[in-house]
DNA sequence: CTTGAAAAAAAGTGCCC
DNA sequence: GGGCACTTTTTTTCAAG
């Protein structure tokens, strides 16, 4: 993992539409050598995936809400068990176990506020190990960056 | 946008690594009209962008972490200030103002503790418009999804 | 062991119906 | 939406640093 790896690797972080070609050119080498680099990131597992990134407004769930929620019971089955039901849910995009106040926090992408109260009352209302949830709704997405910096 | 729009989204969501001639199949269309299909909804802003998505851990920055932001001042103004701050910070990889007991929400990208504390120092303590923060560690990243169903 | 060049294979592109 | 000729890109192979 070199200099020019973590070049590629940040170019493909913003933009991997970019051919073989562009891409060679961009880091300075030639074709079938950038090639070989990508592929072994690829293998490697360095570079998990290339995914579309959609326009949330554009195709439809725009309503976005980070909810966090404390368990009556803390202990990790009970952890497990509401996060593998929360996980469930197509509409939670992300999921995590925490440490301070709380003891999840969940990321929500919404059609509207009839799909979040629904979804309330499987995840929350209906599941006896819920002490407490906060919701947060997102007024403004200052940033949502895929990328990580390297 | 109708279902075989819906379907090519749903599998370049997931996987845009595939080539045309994959995609048409996978969807049942000829390779040209597949294509038609895709540059479309390029053009229309739906797929916004193509992006690798990296392993955190062997990427380095796999500390991750949850920070709630409550400002003295909850004005319009303050709040696009301190957004604009959080955002400059590449640390930062999404930055929400929201509603609710606190005014934003940061996800964390970390290295370490250390960069963890010296990103405080920048945006939190030196900042006089911060009253409160809370830390959330992420201890499991039970779901992180860049999907959004349609 | 990594790089570059050139060939072959495969895919993408644009125009026709 | 599908079919076909044309162009570009990917991928393999092989020689050189």
């Amino acid at each position: 993992m070199d200099r020019i790896d973590r070049k590629i690797l940040n170019l493909m972080q913003h933009d991997a539409s970019r051919t073989n070609v562009q891409l060679a050119d961009a880091v300075g080498l030639s074709p079938s050598s950038c090639l070989r680099r990508v592929q072994r990131l690829r293998k490697a597992g360095v570079i998990d995936r290339i995914v579309a990134i959609l326009h949330p407004a554009k195709a439809g769930r725009s309503l976005k809400a980070l909810v966090t929620v404390e368990l009556k019971l803390h202990g990790e089955a009970h952890m497990r068990r509401f996060l593998e039901k929360a996980c469930a849910e197509e509409a939670v995009s992300q999921a995590y176990g925490v440490t301070g106040e709380t003891d999840v926090v969940l990321m929500l992408r919404l059609r509207d506020m009839e799909e979040f109260d629904a979804l309330c009352d499987r995840i929350f209302r209906d599941e006896n190990n819920v002490a407490r949830f906060f919701t947060m709704v997102v007024i403004r997405t200052a940033k949502d960056e895929t990328a990580i910096r390297i």
